[in-house]
DNA sequence: AAGAGGATGAACT
DNA sequence: GTTCATCCTCTTG
């Protein structure tokens, strides 16, 4: 595509890979809410992908469908967002067919479009690695919460959706690990189901990352 | 009906 | 490095 155009991520996009596939292919995509007449946007920096069948830290593990859950099961590209700790709203990005409760989490943002906004917002002064970095972080800055849990991320009027902006990412500056404070999920914790763009600032620096 | 615990972040020392 | 805010969701009785 050509650079400086915006291409919205398509149905066909999130339905073509599976969920770890997608985690990795929405880095360098560009998360745009466009919430109260207001924009904002910035770069995916850090995702983790969550398997309902056989992945203890999933919410929708095994197959467990309850209302919060229940979004999980949609076809792939709905938001999923729950409330976590009683403060924070988490957004993550439904995965794999109708049926499969796979969902990729958003950890990080590169700020890129209306940072005045996203400051106030957070009431910060100044952007920095904090302003996007984190799950509830980048979601309170861009407006994102609970409410917006089973919207499509498909079509003109998607509130929140993602680009393609011609941002090429390749497989050698992709860093892969471990997921953040999974430590209940046993041996899933170990899975390398975690990444970022390699020496990204934006990255988060959650405890135990 | 009640209780436990969490895919975190901010403000401390 | 440590503490704790804060409340929803799910499980159990």
């Amino acid at each position: 595509m050509n650079p400086g155009t915006a291409q919205q991520l398509t149905e066909t996009f999130y339905q073509s890979y599976d969920v770890l596939g997608l985690a990795s292919a929405l880095l360098g995509k560009v998360l745009v809410s466009d919430i109260g007449r207001q924009r904002c946007a910035g770069i995916i920096v850090e995702t983790e992908a969550y398997r309902g069948a056989d992945d203890r830290a999933c919410h929708a593990y095994p197959y467990r469908r309850t209302p919060r859950t229940e979004v999980m099961f949609r076809a792939a590209g709905h938001a999923y967002i729950y409330l976590c700790y009683g403060i924070h709203h988490l957004f993550n990005v439904v995965a794999g067919p109708e049926g499969q409760p796979d969902a990729v989490l958003v950890r990080a943002l590169e700020p890129l479009e209306n940072l005045e906004l996203m400051l106030e917002r957070r009431s910060a002064r100044k952007a920095s690695h904090t302003l996007c970095g984190g799950p509830g972080a980048l979601s309170q800055a861009l407006g994102l919460h609970t409410g917006y849990s089973g919207t499509s991320l498909v079509g003109l009027n998607a509130e929140i959706r993602i680009e393609d902006r011609g941002i090429q990412v390749h497989d050698d500056q992709i860093y892969r690990g471990t997921r953040v404070g999974v430590a209940y999920a046993g041996t899933c914790a170990q899975r390398p189901w975690r990444f970022h763009i390699e020496g990204s600032p934006w990255v988060s620096r959650a405890k135990g990352a």
